[in-house]
DNA sequence: CACTAATAATTAGTACCCTAACTAAAGGAA
DNA sequence: TTCCTTTAGTTAGGGTACTAATTATTAGTG
């Protein structure tokens, strides 16, 4: 094996990103279990608490997700009772996505969350944050032109 | 939403990491279809065109799967008539997940992938190793202590 | 040697993830 | 106004991803 090998594991970002991403977010599920939430809940959580309602669209666009994921996830959510779907009165094509009283309510709990995985990492903020940065700027170049 | 916020989206690492993982892997579909792999079979792949044989246990921990996702992966790639797996001889528990000779010849079809998303992704050769070594950076630190 | 504990891989179950197809509603053009 | 095109969200299907449970094999202990 040449230590010049195009197809190495180790020099595939896509694999960096892949075990990283799996990985860093196993971590969240014990912490986010007591919440009732998985990770991907807790992202559609975290962009509520930002803005509610918001449309699945929004959500999707907001989260990089495609509405085929969304609709089962956002229906356990509303069975959960952390959140409501109903038809737009202005555009029945699209759904409002709005907090509960009990979602709006979990936020509380879940500021907890991000300086438990902070804690585990053992990693300096400002190197999470210098990562993040770099993320965001990979993912910027891997999504569809605007 | 206070600008010092710390749940917004875009202060979450595992937030960046998701999306970026699921879409710069998603830029692979494409370019894998026609080599009738998905991303998760490619690393495989990747990790066999390394060494063959491995067993589920070895290709686990070097690819950050369970052996639970590895299982069925495995079994669709052997359908495929790329990968053989057999019981070893000295330890019956374990497997030899070995290429076949069409699995070894794609490995030269493959020699493109890596080309291709570089091209689409538009980014540096230089910035993608600093992102993937930050990368490797965080995998360690969210690993199991070994 | 007998028995217990540990290990390797598979299966079952749940929750994503995407593409493709579909239904219903809205927008736009003639 | 009518009709075609586009859009929003859901459903179907295939493939992961994990935890838990299971089966069979191996390792270790007395």
């Amino acid at each position: 094996m040449p230590a010049d090998d195009p197809l190495a594991l180790d020099r595939q970002v896509c694999f960096a990103l892949a075990a990283a991403s799996r990985t860093v977010i196993g971590l969240y599920r014990p912490v986010l279990e007591p919440l009732g939430l998985t990770h991907p809940q807790y992202l559609v959580m975290l962009a509520l608490w930002e803005r509610s309602p918001r449309t699945v669209r929004d959500l999707g666009e907001t989260l990089s997700l495609e509405p085929a994921t969304l609709s089962p996830l956002l229906k356990r959510l509303e069975i959960a009772g952390l959140l409501t779907r109903a038809r737009r009165v202005d555009d029945e094509r699209a759904l409002d996505v709005e907090l509960t009283p009990a979602g709006r309510e979990l936020r509380s709990r879940a500021l907890a969350v991000p300086g438990k995985i902070v804690a585990r990492l053992g990693l300096e903020v400002s190197e999470l944050e210098r990562i993040r940065d770099s993320l965001t700027t990979l993912l910027a170049a891997a999504s569809p032109p605007q």
